[in-house]
DNA sequence: AGCACGCCGACT
DNA sequence: GTCGGCGTGCTC
């Protein structure tokens, strides 16, 4: 008889430890890389994901046995074992947690791989008369009618009915609960199969750069400036390159994933388009996780994290307004969701598609680096023209709510021509901060290092940096004094200012506050897009991927906050932010114009923001940042900490320095960070500036190790930010 | 991250 | 005399 070796097997847990446990195997036990386990660790049960197989026992440790599979097949396909394992090692984060946001919530818990069976309604043919008073059941079937194939209860609830609206329809026999959804994978209509976008010349030249080469890794990088159409360039190219079983995956940043996008992308796919966002709950996102990990043939739109789906026959990957930071993770496992786009790409030898009007610097550099492709699209859809940008110096001009006289005169004009207008303020609330002008006081955020802000319509003081919030005084709470007034710009503010300056004319709000309270931006957007005049004041949201064909004039109340940063990635983030804001005016058949307010018009930044070209003025920030040896010339990464104290902050991170002494690799701080206190935390932070990206990751590999073996002081979080998005 | 062990302050 | 505060250390 043969001699048995005990099998171990090694194990990631979702925990933020640095290293892995092994554990024999019960001999009846087959595991795989991938597999879900459940295992004892120390005192109690968890869930481990398994990494290697065959491992050699450790003398001296007495290993414990894994006692059962999840499931007998891995949770994660090696594939994308092999992803997250590159991107802890890039990204310095604990091998366990990076594995574990690959799972949906409901499989990191230790449920198990099946979706919980859903209560299913489906409307009946039955044909009983409703009661005259039953208003809410007449709507329900109504609305379940309109849902192909019924709806989950849960939808049902959430669209606004309740149970004894349910009930009562059942009790008609007019509705009723079945045990499985109809199936939604029945297949396409022939006439959706065949349909393509129709291209113009441009787009047709720009297809067909992007088609070669069809098989491998490559990756495009497509500048079409705004409104020049590159959705129907992804739709084409996904129409043409993608097999019946083949599984693509779109990124997009979070407020972009519209049900608008959705619906063009559901007229030339129908059921084979799948999401994936934030607003999913725990039951959807196990029935889509599941759907990917068995290969069905969808193309899933969705948001950073989607980029870590399960996926077993991806072909094609496209990763949409690539320069927008909410790519990049701001906390824990800080990943770029574009950058492991690029790399699972590699992985799986198949294409990906960067698109963006204004591209990021980064993606520049790697054209000329020969590692991207560049394919342009400079030439707006249909007969758009670019909109004409000029700089309005409001220096010593008076303002009305941040507003100066030609800039209220052209949204008149604009007004009185039956069109509409789009401000852009960057800040949400009333104002930024209140100050008493008898004795100079402001109202500061007792937990943060910030001003709190005026929300005028909740009456409330908020900081934008934690959750604190007061209610809002007449009088300076320091010295009574009346003369207590709110000093800059919100969004709420410009909102009253021109109410009041065009009465007749409706005034519409989008931020982050108006949106949560109205429901949803859909309805704003209705409102828009019936294209009466109107005026839209808004922040970031506004700038971002929306078509309002009828806004032929954007005003930006102040472009100068960006213009002097001490973060070296501001202007970049200005001009984009600017160009992304102008290209929502004039996308129809009339002319737009963009009116900057600033007091620096002669800011070398801005006047080539008018007259320039956005490739010119890329070029010249790229050559900026190759003269302060900045990224993406070299590679960056920041160890950040936070402690109840200043001292204990700094003193990790003096400890950390001295490790940083290599040829090649600048240590820049330690500094306390921008905002030194943040909800009663004292952060502060070292950057690493370095010539050669892998000299930099297996310093910190290092650095890291060390730090583990040697506990830095108590009471400190320490963490690594490699390619920061912000270095504040 | 959990969870237990451990050594000092205000309570029935 | 105990209950419990959270500092420190460990988990195959």
């Amino acid at each position: 008889m043969e001699h048995s070796v005990p099998l171990i097997a090694r194990i990631a847990l979702n925990r933020p430890l640095r290293r892995l446990f092994d554990y024999t195997v019960p001999e009846d036990l087959k595991l795989v890389p991938g597999q879900r386990v459940k295992i004892p660790f120390g005192r109690q049960q968890a869930t481990g994901l398994v990494v290697q197989t065959g491992v050699e026992p450790l003398p001296g440790i007495n290993l414990k046995p894994v006692y059962a599979a999840m499931e007998d097949w891995p949770a994660l396909p090696e594939e994308t074992v092999s992803l997250l394992s590159w991107a802890s090692d890039y990204y310095q984060h604990p091998l366990g947690e990076c594995l574990f946001t690959a799972l949906p919530p409901a499989l990191r818990r230790g449920r198990k791989a099946e979706e919980k069976s859903v209560e299913w309604w489906v409307a009946c043919d039955h044909d009983e008369p409703l009661p005259a008073n039953a208003h809410r059941q007449k709507a329900l079937l109504e609305w379940l009618n309109q849902q192909r194939g019924g709806a989950a209860a849960s939808d049902i609830i959430r669209a606004g009915f309740t149970r004894a609206q349910l009930k009562a329809l059942s009790d008609r026999q007019l509705a009723k609960a079945v045990s499985a959804p109809v199936s939604d994978s029945e297949p396409e209509a022939p006439e959706l199969l065949e349909r393509r976008p129709t291209l113009s010349t441009a787009q047709e030249a720009a297809a067909e750069a992007l088609t070669s080469p069809r098989k491998g890794f490559s990756a495009s990088l497509l500048y079409g400036i705004t409104g020049s159409g590159k959705t129907e360039i992804y739709l084409h190219y996904l129409k043409q390159h993608l097999g019946p079983s083949d599984q693509a995956l779109v990124l997009v940043p979070e407020i972009n994933l519209t049900p608008q996008t959705v619906a063009r992308f559901r007229h030339y796919f129908g059921t084979r388009i799948v999401v994936w966002h934030s607003a999913l709950n725990d039951g959807e996102r196990l029935t889509t996780w599941l759907k990917i990990r068995e290969g069905e043939p969808v193309i899933l739109i969705g948001t950073r994290s989607a980029v870590l789906l399960p996926f077993t026959r991806l072909r094609a990957i496209i990763v949409d307004e690539e320069h927008d930071s909410s790519y990049k993770q701001g906390e824990g496992f800080r990943y770029s969701g574009r950058d492991v786009a690029v790399y699972r790409a590699h992985l799986n030898r198949c294409p990906v598609i960067l698109g963006s009007a204004t591209p990021s610097l980064e993606s520049f550099y790697n054209v000329e680096q020969g590692k991207y492709r560049l394919v342009k699209l400079e030439e707006r859809a249909g007969n758009a023209t670019p909109p004409v940008i000029s700089l309005l110096d409001i220096r010593s001009r008076p303002l009305e709510g941040g507003l100066s006289r030609p800039a209220l005169k052209a949204i008149d004009q604009a007004l009185s021509k039956g069109e509409q207008a789009l401000v852009f303020v960057n800040r949400r609330g009333f104002a930024p901060v209140m100050m008493c002008f008898d004795c100079g006081h402001m109202i500061e955020c007792p937990r943060c290092d910030t001003r709190l802000t005026y929300h005028r319509r909740d009456r409330a003081m908020r900081c934008h940096h934690c959750d604190y919030q007061t209610a809002a005084t007449e009088h300076c709470p320091k010295c009574q004094s009346d003369a207590f007034k709110p000093v800059g710009q919100g969004t709420e503010r410009t909102e009253d200012v021109l109410a009041s300056a065009f009465p007749t004319t409706p005034v519409v709000r989008v931020d982050r506050d108006s949106t949560q309270r109205k429901g949803s931006i859909q309805s704003i957007l209705n409102q828009v897009n019936s294209g009466k005049p109107c005026i839209l004041v808004g922040t970031q949201m506004l700038a971002k991927g929306h078509d309002f064909p009828n806004v032929t004039l954007v005003v930006v109340v102040n472009a100068d906050g960006g213009l002097f940063s001490v973060d070296f990635r501001a202007p970049e983030q200005l001009i984009q932010t600017l160009l992304q804001v102008s290209g929502r005016a004039g996308r129809g058949t009339k002319q737009g114009k963009v009116l900057i307010q600033t007091c620096h018009s002669d800011h070398p930044l801005l006047k080539t923001l008018c007259d320039g070209h956005y490739l010119d003025i890329a070029g010249q920030l790229l050559s900026e940042r190759e003269e302060g040896q900045l990224p993406p010339f070299r590679a960056m990464a920041i160890f950040r900490a936070e402690a109840d104290t200043m001292e204990k902050s700094l003193q990790v991170l003096d400890a950390i320095k001295p490790l940083t002494n290599f040829p090649g690799i600048e240590a820049w701080g330690p500094l306390p960070a921008l905002i030194a206190r943040r909800a009663d935390k004292y952060r502060a932070q070292l950057i690493l500036n370095a010539r050669n990206r892998k000299r930099l990751n297996s310093l910190l590999t290092g650095i890291c190790q060390e730090l583990d073996q040697r506990k830095p002081g108590s009471g400190v979080k320490w963490m690594i930010d490699v390619d920061p998005q912000e270095t504040g």
